[in-house]
Parts: C-alpha cells; structure tokens; sequence
DNA sequence: CTGATTTCTTAACAATTGTTAAGAGCATTT
DNA sequence: AAATGCTCTTAACAATTGTTAAGAAATCAG
C-alpha cells in the first residue's frame, strides 16, 4: 500500500479505497523547498522516491538535521501536531516523488483509527532515541569521528548527499570535510 | 501531592491514600549512581531537593547529557518502558532527596489512570523537542557561544553545577571550559 | 581546625578547525 | 560544444581546542 507506518493498521488496509484520496502524490526537483521555516505546517511527506533533508536557517547559515530517503515519513513533527511555526524547513535534496497527507487527511485517520496514536508515540520515541544518539555522539567524538561513524552506520548518506550538508549535518565547514576525508584516504 | 505530571490527573488526586504506597522516599549523597549503565531500568526517579544528571560512559570519558533538578521527572525513558539494557546512567551531583515510582507503580497507574498515556507522549514530545534544541546548538554555535547560550537559557545550571560537568555537556574540556570563562570575564 | 582530596586555573605546545581565496572538477543549460 | 554556475579541493594563516603538567583554590573528612 504506502510502505510506510500506516501499512501496520490492518483495518485501513482493508478499507483503502476509500480514505485513498486523503493521499497525494507530486514530483519535485532538486532544491524544491516543500516546508519553510517560520510557516505553520501543514503536511506529512513520505518520500517514495529521492531525497529529503531538514534544515535549520541561522544567521545565513544553512545546518541540516537529518536525512531522509525511501519509505521514510518527513514532518516538523511537533509544530505540525500542536499548529505552531516550524523552526525547520524541509527541503529537497534530488529530484524526488513524494506522497502528502495533509492535516484533514491526518485528523481524519486518527479519529478513524485510534490505534495510529500508538504508532505515532513508537515513531516519535524513535525519532528521540535517534536525536539522543545523534547528540551523544556530537559530545564524545570529534568530526572525524563523526564522520567515520556516518560512513559506517549510514553509507547510504555519504554516497548520495552532497558534501556540503554533510559538512553542515556534521557540524563543521565543506573545507574542513574535505580535509577530513583527504587524510582517511592516505 | 507530588508537584510533578501526575498532579494533572484529577482522578489520582482524588483516590490519593490508595496509591501512595506506590511511592518511596530516599535520600543519597552526592556522586551516588542511582542507575549504572547497562541495567534494565526499574525506576523513575522525581527530584524533590537536589539536583542528578544523566550521562554518558564512553572510552573512559564521562559525557553528560542532561541535568535536573527540583520537581523534574528523570529516567532513562526508552529502555525504562521497553525492558532494555540502559545505555546512560543516572547520578547525584548533589545530596539528594528522590521519590522513587518503581516499574510495578508505574504500570498500576498505566492501567488504572489510561489519562496517563496522554501526558507520557506529551512528555517525550517536549524532551524530543530539548534534544532538537540542543542538537541545533551543537550544529550551529561554537562552545563559547554555547556557554554563553546556557549561561541565559539555563543560569541555574551554571550556578549549582561543578564545572567539569558543564564541560562535558558542552562538549568541551574542562581546561578550554575554564578559558572561555576566563576570556568572557575581561 | 587541619590534612587530604578534588576541582579549577593557568601555561606551553601540538593538533584541529575556521576563514579566505583561488582554481580544478562536474553538471546543467542553452 | 561552449558557457555558466555550482561543488569540491587545496593552500596559507588565524583562531580555537586538546593535552599535559603544575600549582592554586575549594571542598570534604576526620
């Protein structure tokens, strides 16, 4: 069906056809802005193909979050929810398809089914429990070892992102990246 | 009653005499570890005078990741509800006194008061939200800027907290620490 | 109160990162 | 294919941080 969480209620699955047409799919290019920072969100993007990321603008600065490919669900989740301007945009990294559920849409699946309430706090618990690590590891390790931990446990970023929001994602400057990885090579 | 979240659920107000029981009362030293890393978690901890952190054991470096104080709820959270080996730890910075909800407690209360389960996902929701923050910080503000950052945000922290754990939760060492300190002041 | 322990500061030097700038390498567009 | 724009690399220098060590300051225990 989606390929996502909401494949784990039996019950829309069963009666997809009609709550189909809460979903919408849309393509985008590269560099597409699909939420800014500073609006109140209204829609959840499941990448079905391409890349996502979300970011943070400060003082010109452009630092990236996190990462998102195939299957995986994007929101500004807890501005979404509550109704509140999002301090994160998200924005695309390639040229990527995406499907929308917009904010009726949501309400209209969470009323129906009481079990996507459990399912949303496993999602949210797994999302803090990924930021937990995330800051750890910005705590004990230095960039270089960031990055190789990045290199390890999440090749799939490094082959596809481009380094500049690796730099950003990482904490540090393009310039200093690209040193980092000149000196692991040799 | 508890000065904590569950002062928000009428319904134990009301038939407070009959859970009291549920809760015990101590008082630890400074330094104390109230949960080691690597143990299943059994406790939620409430901070009722004093002040704990939460840290991180890695390579022999002690990285902390949060501190609490008075009226705050602390527990390695995840691992705590899900039976896991804990991967932080959870100790006194200062004497303190705690109540104690065991995981027994904890789970009578889930099942007698399901108004709970509400104020637990808004709970995980806001520390998801401070991680994010704090994330941000790391990625976007060098350690003197975050000091300063603290310093406004959280003065309590940098007034009750010895410094060398500041450090850690900055990132840095309590030397470089020291010199920013020293280099604000003039 | 005194001695012992822990924490904080300072200094010197090494290592890393930031900044700026220039050029090479790629990709996209026309 | 040529031109344009964007990304990545490299270099030089400044600024910051890590490391080690020694001593001062503060805290704790007896």
């Amino acid at each position: 069906m989606l390929g996502i969480f909401l494949d784990r209620i039996p019950a829309l699955e069963e009666r997809w056809e009609e709550y189909r047409e809460l979903f919408t799919e849309i393509s985008v290019p590269a560099k597409t802005t699909l939420l800014k920072a500073g609006e109140i969100p209204t829609k959840i993007f499941f990448v079905r193909q391409g890349a996502l990321r979300i970011s943070f603008d400060s003082k010109g600065k452009d630092v990236t979050l996190q990462f998102f490919f195939e299957n995986e669900m994007v929101a500004s989740f807890d501005s979404f929810m509550n109704r509140r301007e999002s301090p994160i945009a998200i924005k695309a990294i390639e040229p990527s398809t995406l499907t929308i559920l917009g904010k009726n849409g949501f309400e209209i699946l969470l009323r129906d089914f009481p079990e996507m309430k459990d399912i949303l706090f496993e999602i949210v618990s797994r999302r803090f429990a990924h930021y937990s690590r995330l800051l750890l590891s910005y705590l004990r390790n230095n960039p270089r070892e960031r990055y190789l931990e990045l290199l390890e446990e999440n090749p799939e970023v490094v082959r596809r992102v481009p380094q500049q929001y690796i730099a950003s994602f990482l904490g540090i400057t393009p310039v200093s990246l690209s040193r980092i990885r000149n000196k692991i090579r040799s």
